[in-house]
DNA sequence: GCATTGACGAAGG
DNA sequence: CCCTTCGCCAATG
């Protein structure tokens, strides 16, 4: 009648905190050829000030799967900030330029135009 | 368990 | 206009 406690997870398995998930799910209804900030989902998932978590939770996009279209997140600058996490640092932009979307100087260019906001696209009306 | 860092952002100087 | 500071919250040291 051994309680095995300590071998393994209570209940951390499905636990993740559902901000990241909520993350990841944004980004991947990121259509081609558009772009959002960190700040956008942020704000989408009612966390506007914790744009950094939305940063930190594309740390882990790479190990979720679907893999998440990360280099369509860029900061509010529309400054591909995030390109020096990617397996090489023009990744990025390379994956852009397939999207047609421009990039220069490590921004993207017509980022206004380019830009996809969760807020307006997948809240009603 | 506290201090520092970080793929951000807004505000202040 | 450029730089610094603060806030947010999780991970790492």
């Amino acid at each position: 009648m051994q309680k095995q406690k300590g071998v393994e997870k209570p209940r951390s398995i499905q636990k993740e905190h559902n901000f990241f998930e909520n993350v990841y799910e944004v980004v991947r209804k990121i259509p081609k050829g558009r772009v959002t900030t960190y700040g956008a989902i942020a704000y989408y998932l009612g966390a506007k000030l914790s744009a950094r978590m939305v940063g930190w939770a594309m740390n882990g996009a790479h190990s979720v799967q679907p893999k998440v279209p990360a280099h369509r997140v860029v900061n509010r600058n529309g400054m591909l900030t995030g390109k020096i996490h990617f397996e090489t640092i023009t990744r990025m932009e390379e994956l852009l330029g397939k999207e047609k979307i421009k990039v220069k100087d490590d921004t993207v260019l017509d980022f206004e135009n380019v830009f996809w906001d969760p807020l307006k696209e997948l809240t009603i009306d």
